[in-house]
DNA sequence: GTCTATACTACGATAGAC
DNA sequence: GTCTATCGTAGTATAGAC
């Protein structure tokens, strides 16, 4: 279908990019159409963009949803299963860090972060929520000396760790000193991940 | 003088719209000046670019200076010391991240890390690799029980916590319930980025 | 060094054929 | 639904006056 082809490409274009860098006379081309079904299907160049931004909301959703469920919320958890639940989401969001597809996506959600537009609120609702909440409710759980706030600003700061895989890719490749990360590489990474992420969460309470 | 003006009001829009998104007429306008005098000083929009590049590679190397000479390289350090100097990194680097005009510099180098171009060498040797490599050697004398390899990726996801300040900064204010990030909020995420990054690098090898 | 003029290319939008 | 053709605008580069 000439609707998702160009959806598909032009997350491509919007992610490598950005909304000015994209032209939209390439993504028609590079999905073997003409530039006015930009027109038909999406009413030009911006309802393009805002599909997009909806589009990889529900990519990243369907990913998180595992996770998600894995860390059911209204049960009652022992601090050693929030701990584990938490460690859990940390490294399913590393691992989305660490596929290609992403790479698209983060430039394109970054960009929104520091000059945020309407697709902005497209993806925290559609997708940045939910997982963050939860696991800042883990948290709450694992490190019961840490009041709200505090919870709030570890959960950040945990998917920072995940974030900058993918996000600064380049300086890791440089600071691992390879070319790209192979499958060896990104389990370590992973594991390294888990086990920051692990020192943190566990972290005794005096 | 017009080449400075030039190159910093350039940094603005290529930080908040990429190269291909930023126009020269709009930079040489909103420098006071005419458009070919960006051929004149640079070249052309690619040398102002690689300009940039080096402007933001030099006020970085610049801002972490004093956190380098404080984590002074050759001599022998305890492992407390290493701690502290390793903290002190990472918060040097988190206030930065906060810094209102690291905004700029942030969208900068991440597009960069996606897709590099000439600029992001620039910017790694000028800037990143001895912060890095410097903090990488704090931790593996923090933790002994760690490969070299491992001290590396622990480094990276350090900086990751801090980065994500900047990177993610709508996502920021929105999971703290705020419009911005006020002072009081600026020095709770800080500490909070200790207290993590403490955790990490005071694990107790077994 | 800095400006004005202009040349040339590429952009997004739209109208209309099929 | 998809295409071709065309319009107006905005982009970079460059030549030449001062």
């Amino acid at each position: 279908m000439t609707y998702d082809r160009l959806l598909e490409i032009a997350t491509e274009h919007f992610g490598a990019k950005g909304f000015e860098g994209a032209s939209t006379r390439k993504i028609a081309a590079d999905s073997g159409t003409a530039m006015s079904s930009i027109t038909y299907h999406f009413g030009g160049k911006e309802g393009l963009y805002l599909a997009v931004a909806d589009h990889i909301a529900a990519r990243i959703a369907e990913r998180q949803a595992s996770a998600l469920v894995a860390a059911k919320s209204g049960a009652k958890l022992t601090r050693d299963q929030a701990i584990e639940a938490a460690l859990a989401m940390v490294e399913s969001f590393g691992r989305m860090m660490l596929a290609p597809e992403s790479a698209a996506w983060s430039t394109f959600i970054v960009r929104e972060q520091q000059a945020p537009t309407a697709a902005f609120e497209r993806l925290y609702d559609g997708a940045m929520r939910a997982v963050v909440e939860r696991l800042v409710a883990l948290i709450a759980v694992a490190r019961p000396d840490l009041d709200a706030q505090a919870a709030r600003m570890t959960g950040i700061l945990l998917y920072g760790q995940a974030l900058i895989l993918c996000v600064g890719h380049a300086a890791v490749c440089r600071v691992l000193e390879v070319e790209s990360l192979d499958a060896g590489m990104q389990s370590a990474l992973l594991a390294r991940l888990r086990a920051t992420s692990l020192c943190v969460l566990s972290e005794k309470p005096e």
